[in-house]
DNA sequence: ACTAATGTCCTTTTT
DNA sequence: GGACATTAGT
């Protein structure tokens, strides 16, 4: 399970039959809808019906943007179903625990109008499932059921904590940090990369300190196993641990008849090998992806894996999605002019019957504040024309490049939620909150020992240090906390604490194991953190939240694995009928799609980000990201990018530079866009070919009003 | 032994 | 502006 054992395996050695060639192969018959049962199928246009209908064996769909990949999962799923197969052993692996649902509810809901009412699939993420087959099967693979997971947070914490008992911490040369190296310890387990070509690649500054990172890591997967911890990289591992033994991966594949996993083009190896040793003794794996929407190139995912399938998977039938029903042609014209520049490439243009619609806008803005007031003017003119605010979404490559629109956006009272970036779960209340519990649950887990025990008065590390050495010598029962010797400050909160522990370790039901913890937790936080309230209502939410669950187990998988998107607190004043617009980030605006979308910050340095330019592949990989975003837009599609930023860094305090336009916006992709600008005189001598003034606002009514 | 204050370097995307 | 190491103060 260490890192050595995956050294030097590199790219998968062999030709690869091109995709292109392959989808050229004869079409396969189309079932006969004779049967009435199966009439929901005249839903379905001949690509996705060959789809759906397809009987035993693997296959590969390409499914380009927006030609309705999610409902044809769905059907399939429901076709599945129809012919017989258990809804329980079939498996369904997306990209998000939402995905999952909406796919198998969608499935539900086509076969109760065929009058099928049948239990439910399999559905989750890669992660998601893992955690629930390590907890069914892990004790085979020496795997103590009661884990418990660590989230990326947890897990930063613990290589901070041994990067400090190390004493790589003082150095005359600064040692990377924690984030920093969990980032290249998790690229060397997801790419299946040895640690010196991780870093060569990936991380070139670090490379002086490959025997320290390489000392750090094993101390941590020391660790991990001791406190019984499993991190989201480890479940994939443990996984594939699982699938690598002969009988268990007979067994584990027995469970299931058919596999289906979506956003194929975002897995790693590891989750390759995962799927292939799922399928001993059968074939049944539906696989859909769309190599121009890889964006997680950085999680170690890898185009290659579509690529191989068919090799993975011989006899793989391939069939290609390529009509397009989200999008007008006009913004389809512009995403195909710039997706064209991509250097790999197997998917065809995307085309649409909905021929008519409003060109997409690109719009130079004299400066942020500028686009931020042009964004919200045509938002609100939009609203006025009847779109929604949740029809509406304003996208951007990084969590922080909307610090100013959303101070504009609370200014003018316009409600919004805020998708990537800090997630209701990461906050530091509620990940107190819940430390609690998973001290309960597992006993071990020091991380979580550190998070309660540091909220005490008087105790720091050097005192949460003994606390741990005490509870080992009374056999790691938790509530054997109430009789360590603390600091005199903290005498009465451990005695406290001690029975909130056994009382949480009795039979009390989740919910009000929640509500004990948040009366032990209450004052504590309000001493603690500012914006107390908030807080405590956050804590509400989360008693409600755990009264879906039975178990404390499954509430605190599912928190880890799949928590909730956005922050209550985080969204705007709730008013105006529960409407929100959306702010996300092109990464977890995957999938989605909207009315009205706005790419903002469309400018070199921002999108592509100058963190992602070192490489080809990286760039590649930030032309995708542009190609996902103008590809969530149905009807109205508007570009904007700032002419003039301030500096933030620090110094002197109105500097400013100026900006220039992502450099993917070529002039072929220009001339399927309207141009403008925002904000007055922007006076950009450079950029100033076929740009004409508007005032934003009042020609959007004019267009669409 | 812990907390608060100060100085220096880096600043992405997610399960 | 945040993370993190170091230093000074309680």
């Amino acid at each position: 399970m260490w890192l050595e054992s995956h050294a030097g395996l590199g790219p998968l050695p062999g030709l690869f039959p091109d995709l292109a060639a392959l989808r050229a192969a004869p079409p396969a018959k189309l079932w006969p809808v004779a049967d009435p049962d199966l009439r929901w199928l005249d839903d379905l246009n001949p690509a996705q019906r060959e789809a759906v209908t397809y009987g035993e064996g693997p296959l590969l769909v390409v499914a380009g943007a927006g030609t309705g990949k999610t409902r044809t999962l769905a059907y399939r799923v429901a076709y599945l179903v129809a012919q017989g197969a258990p809804p329980e052993r079939i498996l369904l692996l997306t990209f998000t625990r939402r995905a999952a649902e909406e796919m198998l509810s969608r499935a539900e809901g086509v076969l109760r109008r065929a009058g099928d009412v049948r239990g439910r699939a399999w559905g989750g993420t890669f992660h998601a499932t893992a955690s629930r087959l390590l907890r069914l099967h892990g004790q085979a693979a020496g795997l103590s059921p009661d884990f418990t997971v660590l989230d990326g947070g947890d897990a930063e914490d613990l290589l901070g904590l041994l990067r400090h008992e190390l004493g790589l911490a003082s150095r005359d040369r600064r040692f990377p940090r924690k984030a920093t190296c969990l980032a290249i310890y998790s690229r060397a387990v997801n790419g299946t990369e040895d640690l010196s070509t991780v870093l060569a690649r990936h991380f070139p500054w670090t490379a002086a300190w490959e025997d320290e990172l390489r000392t750090l890591f094993r101390a941590y997967v020391d660790r991990k196993k001791r406190l019984r911890v499993l991190d989201f990289d480890d479940l994939l591992l443990y996984w594939r641990e699982m699938v690598a033994d002969p009988a268990l991966a007979r067994e584990l594949s027995a469970q299931f008849d058919h596999l289906l996993v979506d956003e194929y083009q975002d897995t790693n190896r590891l989750q390759a090998e995962i799927l292939r040793g799922m399928r001993i003794g059968n074939d049944n794996v539906t696989v859909v992806g769309d190599d121009a929407q890889s964006i997680y190139r950085f999680r170690g995912a890898t185009v290659r894996n579509i690529l191989d399938f068919p090799r993975e998977f011989p006899g793989a039938r391939i069939v290609a999605l390529e009509e397009n029903y989200r999008s007008t042609m006009p913004i389809l014209r512009t995403a195909n002019a710039l997706i064209a520049q991509a250097r790999e490439r197997y998917t065809k243009n995307l085309w649409s019957p909905r021929e008519r619609g409003p060109r997409p806008l690109l719009v130079a803005c004299r400066d942020e504040r500028a686009q931020d007031e042009f964004v919200v003017g045509e938002v609100l003119a939009r609203y006025e024309a009847g779109v929604p605010l949740r029809n509406q979404a304003v996208l951007f490559r990084a969590a922080h490049h909307t610090a100013s629109l959303e101070v504009e956006l609370a200014r003018r009272g316009i409600p919004f939620r805020k998708y990537g970036g800090l997630k209701f779960v990461e906050t530091a209340h509620i990940k107190d909150a819940l430390a609690f519990l998973r001290v309960a649950e597992n006993p071990r887990d020091e991380l979580a020992w550190f998070r309660i025990l540091e909220l005490l008065d008087g105790v720091g590390p050097v005192t949460v240090s003994r606390a741990l050495a005490h509870l080992a010598q009374h056999g790691h029962r938790p509530e054997a906390i109430a009789f360590f010797s603390g600091p005199s400050a903290s005498r009465e909160d451990l005695e406290r604490l001690g029975k909130l522990l056994a009382e949480l370790r009795g039979d009390l039901p989740l919910p009000a194991q929640v509500e004990r913890v948040r009366r032990f937790y209450e004052p504590l936080l309000t001493a603690l953190y500012d914006h107390a309230p908030a807080r405590l209502r956050d804590l509400e939410s989360l008693e409600v939240i755990a009264s879906g669950y039975s178990s404390r187990r499954s509430f605190l998988a599912d928190l880890q694995l799949d928590p909730p998107e956005s922050a209550a607190d985080l969204a705007g004043p709730p008013h105006l009928d529960d409407d929100w617009l959306v702010l996300s980030t092109i990464h977890s605006a995957k999938g989605c799609e909207w009315d009205a979308v706005y790419l903002i910050h469309a400018a070199d340095g921002f999108l592509p980000s100058d963190l992602a330019t070192g490489s080809e592949e990286e760039i590649e990989e930030e032309l995708r990201l542009v190609y996902v975003a103008l590809t969530r837009a149905k009807t109205y599609l508007t570009v904007t990018w700032p002419l003039r930023y301030a500096y933030r860094r620090w110094g002197a305090a109105d500097a400013h530079g100026y900006a220039q336009l992502c450099r993917f916006f070529t002039p072929a992709v220009r001339e399927t866009m309207e141009e403008g600008t925002a904000g007055g005189d922007v006076g950009t001598p450079s950029e100033g070919h076929g740009v004409t003034r508007f005032d934003g606002a009042a020609r959007i009514r004019a267009r669409w009003g």
